[in-house]
DNA sequence: AGTATGTACTTTCTTTTGGTAAGTATAAGC
DNA sequence: GCTTATACTTACCAAAAGAAAGTACATACT
């Protein structure tokens, strides 16, 4: 695994050998795998990997958010450097969202996940089905 | 990208070239993708990578979590076929969960998104500090 | 006989989060 | 001076999550 971050202070060595922190709930880690994984921030990450996208169109492009979802999510992975957001001072507002070096390093960890779950919908799906109907016997 | 899976039924061409569905919101990616990335989903798959576990033993490996959120959690992912449950009949009861081949795929996956966000957890808290800074100024 | 113990849940109730819809700001165009 | 466009925020209600207590049942202890 690579791991090149823009931000200076790569992990030491000691960062990587503390791990399955995870599991522990005082681990700040928790907290940025939730903006990550959140409904909403799965995602935008995915969308932005198309390239930068207006507010506007992220909202037509992810079919289901609501305004303020997006708002509130986008807000959450800029704070964590994921996204860049960049505003042209004009009106009606202008504001564009993209990707960060480690948002699309985050990214390319989320698509890979997404794709191999949309390339194996179909035998997940019919494990769904045979799991109910086992249950409803 | 390699896709193994024990239930038969190999994904299709179509399939492979129908993506990007996910930002559609009938897609039923999104709701296998929801059961995947929830908030405990993400921690009971990366903590049985580590082997099987009883219900007993995920609940204190996964600090945080309630019972009723575990039980719920393990069996969506039962249901989708990532899970394993294996109950023996004796009382007190003794229930052992551990991922299925499938399961393992997503976990992998899962698993690569959380080490890295592990191993770069200082320069993404430190840009969160940076950006709550700018903010209160 | 009655009580405690251990395990894997389920149920009830409260709190937090998410969704819906309407409101806000502001300049240009009709 | 009323509408339009864009990127939000706010207020309100529904849905989901969290906390804590309850359930089932055999075995062991008093």
């Amino acid at each position: 695994m690579n791991n090149s971050m823009t931000e200076g202070s790569e992990p030491t060595l000691t960062d990587k050998f503390q791990r399955g922190n995870v599991l522990a709930s005082s681990c700040p880690s928790r907290s940025i795998l939730q903006d990550v994984t959140s409904r909403w921030g799965v995602l935008v990450l995915f969308a932005l990997l198309q390239g930068t996208h207006r507010f506007s169109e992220l909202r037509k492009a992810i079919a289901g958010v609501s305004e303020k979802m997006l708002s509130q999510t986008l807000h959450a992975l800029e704070a964590d450097g994921f996204v860049l957001r960049t505003a042209h001072p004009v009106i009606p507002p202008h504001v564009e969202y993209s990707l960060t070096d480690s948002g699309h390093e985050v990214a390319n960890r989320v698509e890979e996940l997404v794709n191999w779950i949309e390339v194996n919908i179909n035998p997940i799906l019919s494990a769904r089905d045979k799991y109910s109907s086992l249950k409803s016997d």
